[in-house]
DNA sequence: ACGAAATACACCTAATAGCA
DNA sequence: TGCTATTAGGTGTATTTCGT
């Protein structure tokens, strides 16, 4: 969920932070996530995370530190010493022998135990990105005078997943959850900048949050210059950037076939900042088809039709409710809440004023957005003409107290559930069964979490289908194979995608023109859209009489790398 | 031949959906 | 009602084929 919105939440909420000098870093190791790559080679500013598996082994250490699950040791930082043959962090004033430490880098050893000078204005929010500027004052040997103490600056820069956030605490809270224990509390802590009175505190249940510590002088800003403008922060050079050439060429060059939710919301090369729900709610005000292709709304710029004016204009007035009166007055900054992390109820109140669409199954409109779905056809034909007298009932008749609000129509709003399931087919029994003639086993599904319905079989079919392209080619090599290992043909899995669920109260079908969108996250995606329109390929098996009530999926074999292309058959004919 | 594109996957766990 | 299985989030990297 972290998203543009989030973050500049977020931001919004530590600006209140209370000046001080003394500031503390704390990390607690026990809650971050072993990272899988060794990132030191691309951010040498990062501190690098160790598997275990990389810490030289010695003698004396226990199997409980060979089973840390990353190069801090899992009850302190201070044992983390004796696990690296280097520890002692270079001083502040050789910043090229940060780049020269391999593996980790001296800016968050630095920061750990000196007076660190923050303030809440200066912390920012840009896209997807929340930046800390700090100040190390290094005491000297003899002094520990902060305010003569000679200082460098760092940035930290946080990225949060799900349920991570970046909050606001008194000393009081924190000193009470670290009492009672994170665990016990729920509330797992990473990172503390630790003040007398406050502290900020930065969590992520799921440990998917990451963390930079970078050199300030060094990079000049803390957000990652490869991401787009920010929508929030420069709306015009956000519209501007996708209104370039550059951008143009990207989106509609012949190979480009990423739908536009799905460009949306991978990388912030272009939509900085918008996540999943964002992109779904800047999508239903925009009334695009989340599967629209990015390519059609792009060229809508040529074509004049007003494609990439409405989405822009969406952007806009999406993250325009930040600026609004009903913002300010219903999300305090100073929470009077028990719990830092408890949001107050006027908040969730109003983030769902607004949203419509993401992960909700119907949605409200008013009146005359309704005539405005209806008169281009962005409707459901379910969805009749509203009566002559509609108008007579715009507003509800209200009270003294409450005044009339606007009557909205409720419609219905797909969630589509794409799962992927495998089969396994057994190539040398069928090339055995094909051999002596008799029909081939039937291809089995490895597991089935779900019931199969006629949609999975289809689907089953079509796995057949290219489990037969590849008996032949294993058919080349049959004999081959055979006398080498005298073992035939291996049994084979096959994984596709099937529809799990088909669209909500399932009044008719979503036709996608290009399968591709199907499976655009690699996970299972929920699309939530406003309207339903028909598509081209749609009006067009419906006129020959062969729509289907579901939708092909695209085969995977499940090995990664770019699908191959599926050859042209007559039947894609019909779907001109 | 080589850059670009498109896919899988790793990394987690609170909340919820589904089932007995 | 209690138990188990599934789901959500975003980014870097590996792997594969496409397009030129």
């Amino acid at each position: 969920m972290p998203e543009g919105m989030t973050y500049s939440d977020i931001a919004r909420r530590l600006s209140l932070l209370e000046y001080s000098e003394k500031f503390e870093l704390r990390i607690f190791p026990e809650y971050f996530v072993k990272e899988p790559f060794d990132y030191s080679k691309r951010f040498p500013s990062f501190r690098v995370v160790i598997p275990a598996k990389t810490i030289p082994m010695k003698a004396n250490r226990s199997i409980r530190d060979r089973t840390k699950v990353f190069g801090f040791s899992s009850t302190s930082k201070r044992r983390l010493v004796s696990v690296f043959d280097n520890p002692v962090p270079p001083p502040s004033t050789e910043r090229k022998s940060w780049k020269t430490l391999e593996g980790r880098d001296g800016l968050l050893d630095l920061c750990e135990g000196q007076f660190l000078t923050l303030r809440g204005t200066w912390i920012e929010a840009y896209g997807k990105e929340l930046g800390i500027p700090l100040i190390i004052s290094k005491p000297s040997m003899d002094s520990l005078d902060a305010a003569s103490a000679p200082r460098t600056s760092t940035f930290i820069r946080a990225h949060f997943a799900q349920h991570g956030i970046a909050a606001l605490m008194s000393r009081k809270e924190y000193d009470h959850i670290l009492n009672v224990g994170m665990e016990s509390e729920g509330k797992r802590i990473q990172l503390a900048l630790v003040g007398p009175t406050q502290c900020v505190v930065f969590t992520d249940n799921n440990k998917l949050a990451r963390y930079w510590f970078l050199d300030a002088v060094q990079e000049g800003q803390w957000w990652n210059e490869d991401n787009g403008p920010c929508p929030i922060r420069f709306p015009d050079l956000f519209e501007k950037h996708l209104r370039t050439r550059e951008t143009y060429d990207h989106f509609t060059k012949g190979s480009h076939r990423g739908s536009i939710v799905a460009d949306m919301t991978n990388g912030n090369k272009y939509f900085n900042g918008i996540g999943t729900s964002h992109a779904a709610e800047i999508l239903h005000l925009a009334c695009i088809h989340p599967e629209t292709l990015s390519k059609d709304v792009f060229e809508s710029t040529i074509s004049f039709n007003g494609t990439l004016d409405r989405l822009l204009k969406a952007v806009r007035e999406f993250f325009g409710h930040l600026e609004t009166q009903r913002y300010k007055q219903f999300v305090p900054t100073r929470s009077n809440t028990l719990s830092a992390f408890e949001n107050p109820a006027s908040q969730s109140g109003f983030y769902n004023g607004f949203t419509k669409v993401y992960r909700k199954a119907v949605v409200r409109v008013p009146l005359t957005h309704y005539m405005y779905l209806k008169r281009w056809g962005w409707l459901d034909p379910r969805y009749g003409e509203l009566k002559a007298n509609w108008e007579d009932d715009l507003v509800t008749p209200g009270t003294i107290e409450y005044p009339g609000r606007l009557r909205t129509k409720e419609l219905e709003v797909y969630k589509l559930k794409f799962v992927s399931q495998k089969a396994m087919i057994n190539l040398h029994s069928r090339a055995k069964a094909k051999r002596e003639g008799i029909e081939h086993p039937t291809l089995q599904p490895a597991y089935d979490p779900t019931p199969i319905t006629w949609h999975t079989l289809h689907e089953l079919s079509q796995v057949q289908d290219t489990a037969a392209a590849d008996l032949a080619d294993a058919f080349e090599n049959d004999v081959q194979e055979e006398s080498v290992s005298g073992k035939g043909i291996p049994a084979r899995f096959y994984t596709y995608t099937a529809i799990k669920q088909q669209p909500y109260a399932g009044g008719s079908a979503i036709i996608v023109p290009n399968t591709n969108t199907l499976n655009y996250k690699g996970n299972i995606p929920e699309l939530g859209v406003a309207s339903n329109f028909q598509t081209k390929k749609e009006d067009a098996l419906i006129r020959s009489g062969m729509k289907p009530a579901g939708r092909r999926a695209s085969i995977h074999t499940g090995k990664p790398g770019r699908p191959s292309k599926r050859k042209r058959s007559d039947r894609d004919d019909l779907w001109r």
